[in-house]
DNA sequence: CATGAATGAGAATTCATTCAT
DNA sequence: CATGAATGAATTCTCATTCAT
C-alpha cells in the first residue's frame, strides 16, 4: 500500500539538473533551486534526497565516471584485440568526449576538475576516476610496450602525459573552443602516443 | 600640494591579494574582503581601485600572462639557437612552471581557465593569452619542420595539443598531485612532440 | 501534503511595509531591513517573495492605483447623475486624500511621484495610474461641457490642470503643511473647476 | 601674496554640479564624487567647501530660490503696471519654467520638494521659498481683488491653489511628459485663477 | 515523500566622510 | 586650497539549509 521507493529515479533527477545548470554557470553559481528548477521539482526536495550541495556534486562526479567508464570500455571491447588497436580505441573514446557526445557532460567534467582543486571531497572522488582512467589507460600501454618489446617502467608517466593531454583538450575546447583548430585532438593525441611508446627504449629481457 | 597617486601599488598589491586567495579557494570563494586581508588593505579600498571583482581576476589574468610572456622569452633567448633547442627550452620553461615556480600562480591558471569557460570578459583574455601561446609554439614548431623539410600544415594543431597537454599537466597536478608520478612531465611533453614532428609527412618541396 | 502557498498575504504585508516606511522616509531610505522590520518579518523573507526592491515599490503603486481608484469610484456612484455633481464627487474625492484618509497613501504618493522621474518602471506604472485619471476627469469634464453646450477641445487640457493642482496640493501638503492654509484645497480646486469651464467657448453646433 | 580666496566660486561650481546630477539621479543617488566630477573638480574638496552633502543641497535650493525670485520679479517688473498683467506676468513666468528655461532647474525643483518630505533642513529652506511666492502671489491677487471690489479674504487660499497647481504642472511634466498635452499649462492657470477671482464674493464695504 | 516558506549568514558594492600629502 | 587615497558602515541581494504543513 505504501508507495514504491523513488529515491533513485529522483537522485539521478536532480543529478541531471546539477549537470545542466553546472555545464553553464559552475559549481558555485549553481544555486539548488536552480538544480531543483531544470530537475522539474521542487527545492525542498533536493535536500530531502541529499544532505548537502556537495553531496549531489559528489553524486555527479560518480554518475559522470560512470558514463566515461561505460564509454570507455564499449570502445575497447568493441575494437579488435591487438593491443595497439585497443589503445587506440581507448584514445578515441575518450576524444570522442569533446567531438559528438554530450557537451554539458565534457563542461561539467572539467568543471569538476576545477572544484577539485579546493573541495576535498571532490578531490577524493575525482581522484578516485582519475587513478582508474590511469589504471586502464598504463595496463593498454603496457600491453603495446610488452608486444614491442620495450621497457615498461615509464608506461605509468606515459599514460599520465595523455591523461593530462585529454583533459588539457577537454579544457581549453571548453574555455576557448573558436581558438583551436577544429578536430586537432583525435590525430595529435595518436601520434602523442606513438611519440611516447617509440621513444621507450627496449626492455632488458628483449637483449637475451 | 596634492597626494601623489599610488594605484598602480594598490592594484598591485590586490592583485597579489586575489591571487593568493584564489590559489587556494578558487574565484567565487575569494571574497572581497579575503582579498582585502590578503593585501593587508581595508575593503573598500579594493573598490575604489577596481570597478569590481571581476575586474581584480582581470587584472590579475593580465599579471599572469606577463609572468608567462617572460619566463617563456627568457627561456628562449636563453637556449642555442637551432629550432630544436628553442623548441625544447619553450617546452622545458612551461613545464618548469609545475615543479618549481610559483606554485599559487599555477593554482590561479588553473582557476582562471575553469573561470573562462562562464565569465565572458575572463574568457577574453584568457583567449588572447592562449593564443599568444599557440602562435609562439606554432612558430617554433614551424621552424623545426622546416628544417626536417616536413609539412607544416599541421603545425597549429600540434601547438594545440601540445598546449593542451601542458595545461592539462597543470590542471592535474593541481587537482590530484598524489596520483600522478613525480615529473613525468618534463620528459613526457618532449617525447610527444617528438611525436607529433616525426608523424608529419615530408613537404612536397622536397620531392624537387 | 504540501504547503499551502501565501504568497499573497506576505506580498502584501511586504508591500504595506513599505507603505509605512516609505511615507516617513522615502523610498531610497527604506531600507530592505527596515520594510522588513516594519512587515514583521525577515528580511531575506523580502527577496524571497519580491525579485527587487524596485518590484516591491512597484507593487505598492498597484495598490495605491487600486486604493484610488475605489475611492473615486465610490465617490462618484454615490453622487446624484447630474454631471457637474460627478465632477463635485469626484474631485471632493480626490482632494479629501488630503484630508481624512490615509496621511501614510498621500506620502506615498508623492514620494512615488518622485521616483517616477528617475525609475523607469516606476514611471510606467505610474504613467498608467495618471493616464487613468486623466481619462476619467476628461470624460466627466467633457460631460458638463457638452450639457452646457460649450466646445470639449479643450477638456484634456483641463483635465490635465486640474490633476496637477490636486497632486501638487497633495505634494505641498506633506512637504509644508504649516505654510498652507487649513482646507484651502477643497473649495479652491472647485472654483478652479469652474475657471476652466466658464472659459470654453460655446461649440459650434450651438450656433445653428 | 596668498592667493584671493575662490570660495564662493567653487561652491557655486559644486552647487551645479549637484543641479546636473540631481536632475537625472535625484538627490540619494547623486554621490559626492558623482557632483565633484560633474563640477569638473575633485571629490575632497566637495567636502572642504561644504560640511556635509546636504549642506550642498541646501545651497542648491538657495541658488534655485535666487533664480525664481529673479525670474519672477523680471516678469512683473516688465509688464504694464495693472494688477491684472502683473498678476499675469507672474503666472506666465512662473509656468514658462515648464517650457523653456532649464529643465534641469525643474527636474531639481521637483526632487527638492520630495527631498523637503523627509529631511528637516531641506523643508525649512524650501519652507522658506514656498513662503515668499505664496506672499508674492497673495499680493498680486489681492491687488486685482481690491481692485475689483471683491472679498480679499480667501486670497492666500487662492494663492495657494494657484501655487500647488503650477508645482504639480512641474511635477508632472517632469514625471511623465508624454501623457501630458502640450502646452496645456498656461492658458489653463489663467483660467483657473479667472475662476478663482470670479467666485470671491465682493467686499462688505463695496456695498456702502 | 513533497512543497515552498522562512531564516540568517554572507556576498559585492556604494558612499559620505576623513585625512595624509 | 587641493588632491585623491582610505575607511567602515550600510545596502541590496543570494543562497544553503531548515522546517511547518
Amino acid at each position: 500500500m505504501a508507495r514504491p521507493p523513488n529515491t533513485d529515479e529522483r537522485r539521478a533527477q536532480i543529478v541531471a539538473g546539477l549537470m545542466r545548470v553546472m555545464a553553464e554557470r559552475g559549481y558555485e553559481r549553481a544555486s539548488i533551486s536552480s538544480i531543483a528548477e531544470a530537475a522539474g521539482l521542487s527545492s525542498g526536495l533536493v535536500h530531502y534526497h541529499f544532505k548537502s550541495k556537495l553531496d549531489v556534486l559528489v553524486a555527479l562526479v560518480d554518475h559522470l565516471a560512470a558514463l566515461l567508464e561505460a564509454r570507455f570500455s564499449e570502445g575497447i571491447s568493441r575494437s579488435q584485440p591487438t593491443p595497439q588497436a585497443r589503445l587506440k580505441a581507448f584514445l578515441e573514446a575518450h576524444v570522442a568526449l569533446g567531438r559528438g557526445a554530450d557537451p554539458a557532460a565534457v563542461a561539467c567534467w572539467v568543471a569538476i576538475g576545477a572544484e577539485a582543486v579546493r573541495q576535498k571531497q571532490v578531490q577524493v572522488v575525482y581522484a578516485r576516476v582519475v587513478e582508474r582512467r590511469l589504471d586502464t589507460l598504463q595496463a593498454l600501454l603496457r600491453d603495446v610496450l610488452v608486444e614491442q618489446g620495450r621497457s615498461t617502467l615509464l608506461c605509468r608517466a606515459h599514460a599520465a602525459a595523455l591523461l593530462s593531454a585529454m583533459d588539457g583538450m577537454f579544457q581549453l575546447s571548453v574555455a576557448v573552443p573558436d581558438v583551436l583548430p577544429r578536430g586537432f585532438a583525435s590525430r595529435a593525441v595518436m601520434d602523442m602516443a606513438q611519440g611516447l611508446l617509440v621513444s621507450t627504449p627496449s626492455s632488458g629481457r628483449e637483449h637475451s
